[in-house]
DNA sequence: TCTGGGGTCCTAGGACCC
DNA sequence: TCTGGGGTCCTAGGACCC
């Protein structure tokens, strides 16, 4: 393999800080109702598993990802709510701009993970980059009524070390000569960017903590690993490879939503509403940000948990169900085998442009797609003033039929469309659009 | 961890074109 | 007709993250 490509290596050493907020979901909660404080508290009720557990739930044996009831059996006296995404965001958003008031190199990597580009800011401060981080640490704390873990050092990968050494509201700083000592002590596996995958083989290579990886040869990395391997080698060893993005947030590449739904099930139309829901879903999430789909991957997931997609690519972008129930019908039909057990529907809109960048072709009906946007307003409205899926389309309904009586089945004739053409066992729709009832 | 949901980036290899 | 080599674009699937 080759990779003669260099690295684009930061050539002064970098002051980075990554931040992390302590147990954010259950800590949020805690904020809000005081009362909560000092007590087991998780959130994911809505799920049934474990979504964060506060630190005196994780005292007592609760940890992420557990079931609920798993989590009660260890600990009777646990609070159980649900995810309350506008609060924790609404924290996210007041603790970025706490951030901001020190840095404006911030990038904000998820809802509760920050990273600074501290370089060169003591001065301005009067303290050492140590210092910066306790007085972020006790604005957020004070301000907010959360605690976050702090790491420090020369790049992104190193800082990320330090935010999770010592927790909850820890401050780690690793400078350049004690690099050496954390990694020793850090299973390679822990480091971000190293999957179970990477862990494996480098376990066999009997690399097994971070000091072990860092220390290896960069011609060993390049022979056996590629390039996010490569980067993370260099990261480690001090040497910032990732810059801190500050670019407001980045427009959406793709938007999914999937959902499993147990028992698994071989009726057909019951499936079928499935996927037609999360393609609601997906397109009032598209609508929101203003984006539409040039393309569209529909994915069914059988009990064996392996998954079997199609991609539609579209004339005209959209995100407007009733333009896409066609064609996502036509890929569904094709890839659906009769008699099988389903688990999972899933819809991902890809090549997504802004809304007003579309264009109309010779060909398409404007008169009717005005229409169409006419209502697709009227629908996104009353589902702002009444709830979602106030209007569904008719579709989705067998996903409430289903709930109300199990077991019904009501498998749909089979038609194979044309408009497929198989090839390599892959499949591609070469559309026209198809009619649209407006 | 016997498997929830939402994302991003990388890469090998095919299609297509000189 | 057979054949070589090189470039670009695209996509499916892998790996990883929160």
């Amino acid at each position: 393999m080759s990779m003669e490509q260099p690295l684009n290596i930061h050539s002064w050493p970098r002051a980075i800080m990554h931040l992390d907020a302590d147990a954010f979901f259950a800590s949020c909660e805690q904020a809000v109702r005081p009362a909560l404080k000092g007590r087991p508290v998780i959130t994911g009720k809505e799920r049934g598993i474990v979504a964060a557990a506060s630190y005196e739930a994780k005292a007592l044996g609760v940890s992420r990802a557990m079931r609920l009831f798993e989590a009660k059996k260890v600990c009777p006296d646990l609070v159980c709510l649900p995810s309350d995404y506008e609060t924790y965001s609404l924290f996210s958003l007041r603790m970025f701009e706490i951030v901001r008031r020190f840095s404006p190199d911030v990038e904000e990597y998820s809802i509760d993970e920050a990273f600074v580009d501290l370089t060169g800011l003591r001065r301005k401060f009067h303290g050492s980059y140590g210092d910066i981080a306790v007085r972020i640490q006790e604005a957020i704390e004070k301000e907010l009524g959360i605690t976050v873990s702090i790491g420090v050092s020369l790049s992104k990968v190193l800082a990320k070390v330090g935010s999770k050494w010592k927790k909850p509201k820890g401050i780690t700083l690793i400078p350049g000569r004690d690099i050496h000592r954390y990694l020793a002590r850090l299973p390679v596996g822990n480091v971000w960017g190293i999957g179970p995958n990477t862990k494996e083989f480098l376990k066999k290579m009997r690399v097994d903590s971070a000091l072990d990886f860092a220390r290896k040869d960069e011609s060993f990395i390049r022979k056996h690993l590629a390039k996010p391997q490569l980067e993370i080698w260099n990261e480690l060893n001090g040497r910032s490879v990732y810059p801190v993005l500050m670019e407001e947030k980045r427009p959406y590449k793709s938007i999914g939503k999937t959902k499993t739904f147990t028992p698994p099930s071989n009726n057909k139309q019951f499936v079928f509403s499935q996927l037609s829901r999360n393609l609601e879903n997906a397109c009032i999430k598209a609508r929101r940000h203003h984006l539409v789909a040039g393309r569209i991957v529909v994915i069914l997931k059988g009990q064996d948990f392996m998954h079997e997609g199609i991609e539609l690519r579209l004339s005209r972008a959209t995100a407007y169900p009733a333009e896409l129930l066609g064609p996502v019908e036509e890929a569904f039909v094709s890839i659906y085998r009769s008699g099988k057990l389903y688990r999972s529907t899933g819809v991902i809109l890809s090549g997504l442009i802004p809304e007003d960048s579309i264009q109309y072709s010779l060909f398409d009906d404007v008169v009717r797609i005005e229409k169409m946007e006419r209502i697709y307003d009227i629908v996104d409205t009353l589902s702002k003033r009444f709830g979602k899926h106030t209007v569904i389309h008719g579709s989705s309904m067998a996903v409430r039929e289903q709930m109300q009586h199990e077991g019904g089945r009501g498998d749909m004739p089979s038609r194979k469309s044309e408009l497929f053409k198989g090839e390599n066992g892959r499949q591609r729709l070469g559309l026209p659009l198809l009619d649209i009832k407006v």
